[in-house]
DNA sequence: ACATAGTGTTGCATTAATGCTGACATCGGG
DNA sequence: CCCGATGTCAGCATTAATGCAACACTATGT
């Protein structure tokens, strides 16, 4: 069974309610003769007569009217899909999904909030964080990579710097006056964070996750690096200095280029990208501490 | 809005189904390149985004996820239209219009009345004897015309000859001898039917159509021509003679050429054609007068 | 670490589709 | 009887679509 050309129907569409040849080649933009040959391609490969040639012009036949009824419906539908779907891209509506490492979703999280408020159509679904997505954006339309060298085949900007420095409860901060603090290492900052400060620190704990080291630094599990704008906003929590905070790595906001045409993305990198350069003192350990209370 | 390309459906249903570019143009019988180039198309047409360009393969996207739902109920319309149109007129059945001159109509009924109840999917519908069919075929696919030239652009052949004899009730013919009857003329039958052997009679009466002629003649108008088809099997007319029988016209059986090709069309002409030659001699006026009533 | 097979894409040659010009036959209206 | 319609066909120039080979890239198995 050949395939079946469906640009034929819309072209026999065109022709049934022209009535002549002429005319649905006009509306097609197109010459009489290939309307013609068109009508019996379309008659071939149906093989069936949809139109009697009399003298003066095209008579539909049963299976023709039949046929029309049939593209009528098709037309219809294919005329709402446009409606539906053409130009979605452009509308401030939809689904993003984006991956935010908790390292800076203080920073993130209020601006992506109120842009979800502000265009009720947008739907945001934050994909796992415990999926690191520097295999590429995988699952994500859109992310925020804590990198210095990020892929060359996303798109986006660098919105920021994100600093370390190093924290515990007050209790455990004099314990380390005494010597006698534990050291817990975040696993996915790699650097050898000045530890020769804290060579007293025997290594405790490990943790694969900056939420997880922050909620063990809370509980007094000991000292350990943590982003300052995680570390400054809790009470619970006071940096140890020396040494100052040490921006670390860069804050890259990435999309895949294939979205870079479509309006809620730029919209929420636009709106994302502001929230940092407004936290850049945050980010950097440069603003008082104890601006605000986290949750 | 420029016109949307609605073969680029098929190719993405084939695309969004096969899940790689490659794929999806095996399936077509077309290149890869082919495949690509028509989604980068259609989703300029649409202005949106389909498929997400993954290192590794393409990935849809809500939008093309929500086109594609769509553009499979469009798919299962067309086949149910290619199921049910295409082909359709090599079936017996359907619908087909035939004109019926009143004056063959006792050889042609009955061959279609049996061509219709065996194939219970063919309607047959006359159309009004009144309209001559001369001028093109008009409403009707298919007519038995009286004439000796048919128009050269219907198909058809000639299935037979058509006589006229004059006939009239018996008292009629009585009154003839006395030289009192009238004469009813058949307008449509423009011969100069053997008028001389007649010519006493005067015209009081002249006929559009062989149905009133032969009413008129029954009811005892007089005496007139008509199809000795009509009239040898009418109980109520004799013929008078001399003269012998006259050939008058030729019967055609015509189609329009489009109409070549389907199946009820030629059906239908085979049958009524051997029913004209199994009549040959009831038309030629041959048959034994009385070899059958009227009903 | 290397090869292999898979992905989609791009430049260029080739093919298929279309546009166009006449011409024909037919029909309907002045 | 011409004139402007109708559709169709043939031939040919032009344009648009397609096929082909090469490329860059990734994933995977050895």
């Amino acid at each position: 069974m050949p395939d079946l050309h469906w640009d034929d129907l819309r072209m026999f569409q065109a022709l049934a309610r022209a009535g002549t040849v002429r005319r649905a080649a006009r509306q097609l933009h197109v010459h009489a003769s290939t309307v013609t040959r068109r009508l019996d391609q379309f008659e071939r490969q149906l093989d069936v007569k949809l139109f009697r040639r009399d003298p003066g012009g095209l008579t539909i036949t049963d299976a023709g009217r039949d046929t029309l009824a049939r593209v009528e419906v098709i037309a219809g539908q294919i005329a709402e899909l446009r409606r539906s779907v053409a130009g979605s891209d452009q509308r401030l509506a939809g689904r993003i999904t984006v991956y935010v490492p908790n390292s800076v979703a203080p920073v993130a999280l209020p601006a992506i909030t109120s842009l979800s408020h502000a265009h009720p159509g947008m739907r945001i679904e934050f994909v796992s964080p415990s999926t690191p997505p520097n295999v590429g954006i995988g699952e994500a339309d859109c992310a925020l990579v804590i990198t210095d060298d990020p892929p060359q085949h996303l798109i986006g900007r660098r919105v920021g710097e994100l600093a370390f420095a190093v924290y515990g409860t007050r209790d455990i901060v004099e314990e380390h006056q005494n010597g006698t603090a534990g050291w817990v290492d975040l696993t996915p900052l790699r650097i050898d964070f000045q530890r020769n400060a804290f060579a007293a620190a025997p290594t405790r704990t490990r943790c694969i996750d900056v939420s997880i080291q922050h909620a063990a630094l809370r509980n007094g599990m000991g000292l350990g690096p943590l982003p300052c704008a995680l570390g400054d906003r809790d009470p619970a929590l006071v940096r140890v200095e020396p040494p100052r905070p040490v921006v670390a790595r860069e804050i890259w906001l990435l999309a895949h280029p294939d979205l870079r045409s479509t309006a809620r993305i730029r919209e929420l990198m636009r709106v994302v990208g502001d929230a940092f350069e407004a936290a850049e003192d945050l980010l950097l350990g440069q603003a008082g501490t104890g601006a605000g209370a986290l949750p």
